[in-house]
RNA sequence: GGCCCCAUAGCCUAGCCUGGAUAGGGCGACAGCCUUCUAAGCUGUAAGUCCGGGGUUCAAAUCCCCGUGGGGUCACCA
């Protein structure tokens, strides 16, 4: 129930005069609204009086000009606790794209960014109610894929020593295809008859030569099937891979090309063709916007319109997980896509960057800290642990368990920060259990399905039994789920719901050590409290769905 | 240089959109709590020029302006 909105409209007062206290002292919801009076203390008194003839409302007083009101949680928990958690509907088809990260080697922490924030997104939005489709759009073409194509056709033997660094992952086709990247680059650089061979080869797969743009594509789709493991272990999963090489394949990115020409802003640029988009706020040093080079190959801007455009056929509303570097080209595209005169529903999540802190991985050369590695020594640490704990446990359980801590660990310490700020990404940090982590909420979840697994959920209960503070204040944080989703959506901001669920949890846990549920003599008093586990460990398990942590049986 | 993002205790972070009650948390430190639904938990203590300076307002971490520091971007790269 949203109360707030409910009050507004009862009291007339617009909602940006209601918040929620700090303090359960001072009331379940408080107004300002007096404040913007000329009498605040008596205009509070009479709005005090106006809220105690409400239903939900309990008691109200006012303390200066502030009214604070104690709402009657018999009736919102009674409502609250008998419901189910439901989806949202009917709101649409949308096409989320993210990750999208160059096949030329294993995913970084860095770019792992961009798959977190773009899986709970996915996750978010279907939760709301829109039928979402999770796209990958892939670089399989472009000069580094070409230098990999160009080593394996070469024979190019990767060093013993790199290999050695990464044994554990030697045979996955990513790792595979980063260490011939290495050594491809090595021989390239110092040699220019190597460097043309490159060049050639680009320009014919960016001019359309199928034989060519087969060849190296076929490079990407192999790297790309490591990537997609170590994604796939993650929970994240994709509905389509798109190639940017079909745009060139099909031949709309030429055919863009046509129509982009009889823009009134096309330019002539030494032979290159362009548009000039200053008017529109895109100054560019060499005055205008390149699509097709003067050897007459694509660039990146034109198969990415032709991208947008096949994209828009599939559903109204398109949504794209991007860096903050590609604010700027996210603009431009928007820009063309408006003189095309197509009108398309596009956003842009754009997210600032993430830094390596620890010497451990800034120091190597290369690729320093890939997500498998993370991954798998997080699941070293929590399996010792959950060993320690669970003496008779066998071992695959164990891991597997572990897995699910570990990833959540990960996962969380990521989202839980607003994405516009800058990550300076501690591997230790990450893989912390304690305090505000994945794995507290996980726990919580976890204390929380055990304790019913040893009982019924009554179906009769009364939530007017729950008469202690700890009870109140996590009743009323339940119910807070619903405008959390919203805002969720609203700034695609999947950090919203990853500090909710640590509050949700943080409430549960000091419920948990006040008020005995299953050894509590009175029934009334006991099913109430059932209920009240119940209804929180499906909000907080569907919290951390939503981030995409899964719950483990045991921890 | 132009444009965009960020700045809150030793470290990390919420709050900023929509201005209001002593600026919430977490890590680390210190002190307590396990014969009771799993202590990956709970309780308490110490720790803050909310980057600086102006302005608007009865009221500014929050809005506006000017700075400072950090990041991004302005490719015939993707």
């Amino acid at each position: 129930m949203d109360v707030i909105s409910e009050l507004s409209k009862k009291l007339n007062i617009p909602e940006k005069f209601f918040e929620i206290p700090k303090d359960t002292s001072m009331g379940d919801i408080a107004c300002k609204y007096a404040f913007t009076k000329e009498n605040k203390i008596k205009y509070a008194e009479q709005l005090v009086k106006k809220a105690l003839k409400l239903k939900v409302v309990e008691t109200a007083r006012n303390v200066g000009p502030y009214v604070n009101i104690f709402l009657s949680w018999t009736q919102i928990g009674n409502e609250l606790l008998k419901a189910d958690i439901l989806k949202g509907k009917n709101k649409g088809k949308i096409v989320i794209e993210h990750t999208s990260t160059n096949p030329t080697g294993p995913i970084h922490i860095g770019r792992l960014r961009n798959s977190l924030i773009g899986d709970s997104l996915c996750r978010i939005y279907d939760f709301y109610g829109f039928d979402v489709k999770k796209h990958y759009y892939v670089n399989d073409i472009g000069r580094q894929v070409a230098i990999i194509t160009w080593g394996i056709e070469n024979k190019i033997k990767p060093v013993k020593e790199l290999i050695e660094k990464y044994d554990k992952y030697k045979n996955k086709p990513d790792f595979k295809t980063f260490f011939t990247y290495v050594e491809a680059y090595k021989k390239i650089s110092k040699n220019i008859k190597f460097d043309s061979e490159i060049d050639d080869m680009l320009r014919k797969s960016e001019s359309g030569d199928e034989k060519t743009l087969r060849k190296i594509s076929k490079t990407a789709r192999n790297c790309l099937k490591g990537i997609n493991k170590t994604l796939m272990d993650m929970g994240i999963k994709f509905n389509s891979f798109d190639y940017e090489s079909e745009f060139i394949l099909n031949k709309d990115a030429f055919r863009i090309a046509k129509q982009l020409e009889k823009l009134k802003e096309f330019r002539v640029i030494e032979g290159a063709k362009a548009v000039d988009l200053s008017e529109f706020g895109f100054g560019k040093r060499s005055g205008g916007t390149v699509f097709l080079r003067q050897n007459g190959t694509t660039v990146y801007l034109l198969r990415d319109i032709a991208y947008h455009l096949w994209k828009a056929k599939k559903a109204s509303r398109m949504l794209n997980v991007l860096g903050e570097d590609h604010k700027f080209e996210f603009n431009e595209l928007k820009t063309l896509l408006k003189l095309l005169g197509k009108d398309i529903n596009l956003d842009a999540c754009h997210y600032s960057f993430v830094t390596l802190k620890d010497a451990k991985m800034s120091t190597r050369k290369g690729i320093t800290a890939p997500v498998d590695r993370l991954v798998d020594e997080g699941i070293e640490k929590v399996y010792k642990r959950i060993i320690e704990t669970n003496k008779n446990i066998k071992t695959e359980r164990a891991r597997k368990i572990a897995k699910k801590i570990a990833v959540g660990a990960v996962k969380y310490s990521i989202l839980k920060i607003d994405k516009n700020k800058q990550i300076s990404f501690s591997w230790d940090d990450a893989l912390k259990f304690e305090g505000e982590t994945g794995p507290y909420c996980q726990y919580a979840c976890v204390r929380a399905k055990k304790l019913l697994k040893k009982t019924e959920i009554p179906s009769r209960f009364d939530a007017s039994y729950l008469v202690l503070n700890e009870e109140k204040e996590l009743l009323r944080y339940l119910n807070e789920f619903e405008n959390i989703v919203k805002e969720a959506v609203v700034k695609n901001e999947p950090s919203a719901i990853a500090h909710y669920m640590y509050k949700l949890a943080y409430y549960f846990s000091k419920f948990y050590e006040s008020a005995p549920v299953l050894s509590e003599q009175s029934r009334y008093i006991r099913n109430a409290r059932i209920r009240l586990v119940y209804t929180f460990s499906k909000i907080l398990e569907k919290s951390l769905n939503l981030l995409g942590i899964e719950v483990p049986a045991i921890m």
